[in-house]
DNA sequence: GTCTATAATTGGATAGAC
DNA sequence: GTCTATCCAATTATAGAC
């Protein structure tokens, strides 16, 4: 049966190197180096930390966890396979801490909207962030997306706490605003799903969306007309009146 | 780097085992057997081959390529991994197969529309379609996904090719609509992606999903009132008129 | 066609010098 | 902190008997 090992809790917010977690980057001689030194030694290892991730990030959200080798994040981050075995203790722990990065980057969005706004304005903001999202951290998107493929092993415990209740505020939101009268009736889940769904297929179905367009998001034009149109989808539909 | 090697033309659309292609299930022998039990034999080995590629559809569309064995695979379709292997010949070739299978699936619903039907009913027929597909096949749309993730190595050809101007055809038909003023103008690509996207979703993100609704698409109430809200969402939109 | 070895390889992880 | 050299486990794939 596939892999049953748990991506444990290699957990634990701590941003220092790998297993010697307890022991200080500088140990207690007497500063041979200046301040500045040791700050840019600090800075320099911080750097090379958020290389080794970025590629990651890179490389996990094509391949998946699987489908990456150490070795192959190594060389994209520019370091040695046993090197950054010293950052990171093992293979799932750097698998973690990409996603735990991506987290943020991902409920950021969501968190913008409140019932005194006015709701067409409001979503049609939401789009727009997303779409901005899809095309500047499309990894981001993909790798969370593939992570929910798999059942989200991983998130699957901020799914039920944060992302839960953040939505559920969000949702109340919009159920406002449908008793207002200000929206048409509709369920808050499946709008929520639905503007997930749109914004984030034009990162994770990219090729498709070259394939069959002949653009990408990249592409100025492109971007503004997709943004138009998925506003008028959702917001007006596509029903003449 | 990303393996290269090319997930080649293992193709030929042959259903017969692996390797010995040209050699035919029975030899040249006088028949022992009467023709009803060689037919058996012959169903049995196509129910056979079936069962792997289900257990392999299985798999795969979770844990991806790399992230299943060939032995989880013989495990799951209860044959033994040797035996497997003298079906397909390599990993590969199994998983070419199953992308194949899958194609067919995929593109049957969009062939359903033509300039004659009244917009609104073909469409809403169609997220029917669809989301009937993710419930009942979800895995097959995860595998997709995770194909388009990586770029569709695997699939780029066919998109190009056979997506492509299924959906061009199909574009047209929109634009005829959006002409005759029987749609609200609205670029096809968008509306055919936004389509999609939204009840690919369901599959894909069942576990989110789930997870925020508390329901499954399995559940006869809640798949109603998806289609439901879809429909409306895609086709009279959420502002108030 | 099916099975039992077993070869061959990849890739994760450790030890220990510097 | 970084490197080289290894070790070791997991898998793919093949050989060859039945």
């Amino acid at each position: 049966m596939p892999k049953t090992k748990v991506l444990a809790a290699a957990s634990s917010t701590d941003k220092s190197p790998a297993r010697k977690r307890a022991k200080p980057v500088k140990s207690a001689k007497p500063a041979v180096r200046s301040a500045s030194a040791v700050s840019r030694r600090l800075r320099q290892i911080e750097d090379k930390r958020s290389a080794i991730l970025g590629a990651a990030l890179g490389l996990f959200s094509r391949f998946g966890l699987h489908g990456t080798s150490i070795d192959q994040v190594a060389a994209r981050a520019d370091v040695s396979k046993s090197n950054l075995l010293y950052y990171f203790a093992n293979k799932e722990e750097l698998y973690v801490n990409v996603l735990r990065d991506l987290l943020s980057v991902w409920l950021e969005p969501l968190r913008g909207f409140s019932a005194e706004q006015d709701p067409g304005e409001a979503i049609g903001d939401y789009i727009r962030r997303k779409l901005v999202i899809s095309r500047d951290r499309p990894d981001a998107s993909r790798l969370f997306c593939l992570e929910m493929i798999q059942g989200a092993p991983l998130l699957r415990d901020e799914l039920d706490r944060e992302l839960r209740t953040l939505v559920e505020r969000k949702s109340e939101v919009i159920r406002a605003w449908v008793e207002a009268g200000k929206l048409a009736p509709v369920d808050p889940h499946h709008l929520i799903f639905a503007l997930w769904a749109i914004t984030q297929h034009y990162a994770d179905f990219g090729v498709q969306v070259h394939a069959l367009s002949g653009h990408t998001l990249d592409d100025a034009a492109f971007f503004e007309q997709t943004v138009e149109n998925v506003q008028r989808i959702v917001l007006q539909g596509i029903t003449v009146r």
